[in-house]
DNA sequence: TCCAGACTGGACAACCTGCACAGTGATTCG
DNA sequence: CGAATCACTGTGCAGGTTGTCCAGTCTGGA
């Protein structure tokens, strides 16, 4: 899938993303060409999915992060799944097996706001039932890289 | 904390992040100087954490996502974290309210592998039981825009 | 009214990008 | 075995962009 170059560019740019392709090209002791083809093949076959800023919730105010497992009515998924993508504060939902439905990943100002953002979740009627687990700390960052040197052959 | 023209920044290069300052400046209509203060500002104020690439474990072969729920014993968090930080497949752990005591997000590349890197995560004594969910499809996909937008005044 | 902060428009040198090219080495295939 | 294919190298060029200045203007607040 990736070689060992492809898995260096990676921590490259993902450690110092503002560097271009010739500094990238020469820290790795390659040309820029091989850099730039690299490159054009990771975002090609989706590996890189984009070049988008990361941006933290928490710098915006939005200091609480919370799951929110949802059991929804049968059938009903559609019409749970656009109500969910209009509240701004939900930033990731996925289907999910075991007790729940759905697994929200959402986001609040502080703890009274997000009774606020549940209270919108659960306007829905055909949500039955909700479980919130409110994230106190990150233990683990999201991250990636060790992945990345894993999915090396 | 964020204006307006700084979502209008924000959603520009989250949709045309290889875009830069100069044309950015001439698509908001204001001087390029402008756009630079801007992006530097909400790097300083850490509302922008990177411009890292963003990689899709899918792509890698990763298709499986799974979310687990570990109970550990009691005072072993800082172990259970150093080993959880040492498996790759392991993405991202949150302590959590409520059940379980962490929540960690974990890619696998198929059934079969999830149930390795599950037996890789469990391998730690310290942890009491596990709960994992396997993510079988993404309703709303990662996204952070509708949030800029609201956290607008 | 005055001031600090933000925006504008312009300038400059230095740098990088996209693209092209020929040559080389390794691997695959007939 | 020879030929073809592919990836990488090293190079060059034109054009655009960046980083960094500056002076002038505008705005809201003291």
């Amino acid at each position: 899938m990736i070689d060992a170059l492809d898995a260096r560019i990676l921590e490259l740019f993902t450690s110092e993303p503002r560097i271009g392709v010739l500094e990238a090209s020469r820290r790795l002791q390659v040309a820029r060409g091989t850099v730039q083809a690299r490159l054009d093949r990771l975002r090609d076959t989706g590996v890189i999915a984009g070049f988008a800023p990361t941006v933290d919730p928490a710098a915006l105010g939005f200091r609480v992060t919370a799951f929110a497992s949802l059991d929804i009515r049968q059938g009903a998924r559609e019409s749970v799944a656009a109500h969910l993508s209009r509240i701004p504060e939900v930033l990731e939902v996925h289907t999910i097996t075991g007790q729940g439905d759905l697994l929200c990943r959402i986001v609040a100002r502080d703890n009274d706001d997000l009774q606020r953002v549940i209270d919108d979740l659960v306007g829905d009627d055909d949500i039955v039932r909700t479980t919130t687990l409110i994230a106190l700390s990150t233990v683990v960052a999201p991250r990636i890289l060790p992945l990345v040197a894993s999915a090396v052959p």
